[in-house]
DNA sequence: CTCCAGGAAAGTC
DNA sequence: GACTTTCATGGA
């Protein structure tokens, strides 16, 4: 199928929202990306205007890359300055996916302390023991795991997929989600804070976590996510807007505390609004490529 | 070989 | 409450 685009009025770049970190599973053959998305196989590539597509129908493709956001007025709101406005610039079409919960959850998991090619393989090593194989193109695909499979996956099994210390944490957590500990149905409908308060309960899951969580599958934009490259575009970029005191702590310690986590965070969401984790991603992607 | 990774939890003061 | 250490391992 194919969606004809008005980069005007609805802006996207397929290869810049595949690449900026937010997404684990999608995979370059030939010139056509693959990713498995809820058990199907999407295949997809980009020319200019035109959105082509295999494996799933318009309205996956409008929901899974939220062409329903309004992104020339989100990108209007959160360009508050210079720097962001170099980062929205150099990627333009940019957007969030609306990633499955589960699937979300755990790779932010095993994101900790990881850089993103280890955390790639392992979500592939999870997938590929846990979950259903799918072959589409002659290439093989696997889902993601259900959450009753990880449920009951044996702490050495979790350990062969690399996941070291990590392990414990996604057993655990996969473990409370099964039970109904947790209900990601009953999070997307709440606000903010008590969705984070109930995703701060899982085992393995800290500040950074449930707001990349609840930015990425959970319908909470003004999540802002801070790690290690957010601490950096603050103590470079955002320096004044707190005092000296603070910025010369940031720079001596290596983790953040809950006070200083959300010193930042709500700093960052009252500045760039209630899109806040739009900008997260569009400064995060510029940072890690090219800024320092 | 060394350094560090989209941090979180446990321990110490 | 604030600061420090530990955690397991692959990629660069």
């Amino acid at each position: 199928m194919e969606l004809k685009l008005n980069q005007y009025l609805t802006p996207f770049d397929l290869e810049h929202t595949l690449q900026c970190g937010q997404l684990f599973r999608w995979e370059k053959h030939s010139d056509w990306r693959y990713g498995v998305v809820e058990k199907q196989v999407l295949k997809m590539r980009q020319t200019k205007d035109t959105l082509e597509f295999e494996g799933v129908n318009l309205d996956f493709v409008e929901n899974y890359f939220r062409l329903g956001d309004n992104l020339p007025q989100i990108v209007s709101e959160i360009n508050r300055d210079p720097l962001i406005n170099q980062a929205v610039k150099a990627f333009s079409g940019l957007r969030i996916v609306r990633q499955a919960p589960l699937e979300c959850l755990i790779s932010y998991i095993c994101a900790t302390y990881k850089n993103i090619p280890a955390i790639k393989n392992m979500i592939h090593e999870l997938s590929k023991r846990f979950g259903e194989e799918i072959t589409f193109d002659n290439h093989e695909f696997y889902a993601f795991p259900e959450i009753d499979a990880l449920a009951k996956a044996a702490l050495y099994e979790l350990r062969d997929c690399k996941l070291g210390f990590r392990a414990k944490f996604v057993q655990e957590t996969a473990k409370m989600v099964n039970c109904g500990k947790v209900d990601f149905k009953t999070l997307k409908e709440a606000d903010y804070e008590t969705a984070k308060e109930e995703l701060l309960q899982l085992p393995g899951v800290g500040n950074k976590v449930a707001d990349c969580v609840l930015l990425f599958s959970l319908e909470k934009l003004e999540a802002f996510p801070v790690d290690v490259w957010m601490k950096r575009v603050v103590e470079k970029h955002y320096t004044n807007y707190f005092d000296a005191s603070f910025i010369k702590k940031l720079l001596k310690k290596q983790s953040l505390s809950t006070r200083d986590y959300n010193r930042l965070s709500s700093f960052a969401r009252n500045y760039f609004g209630k899109n806040a984790g739009y900008a997260q991603e569009y400064l995060f992607h510029f940072f890690r490529n090219k800024a320092l």
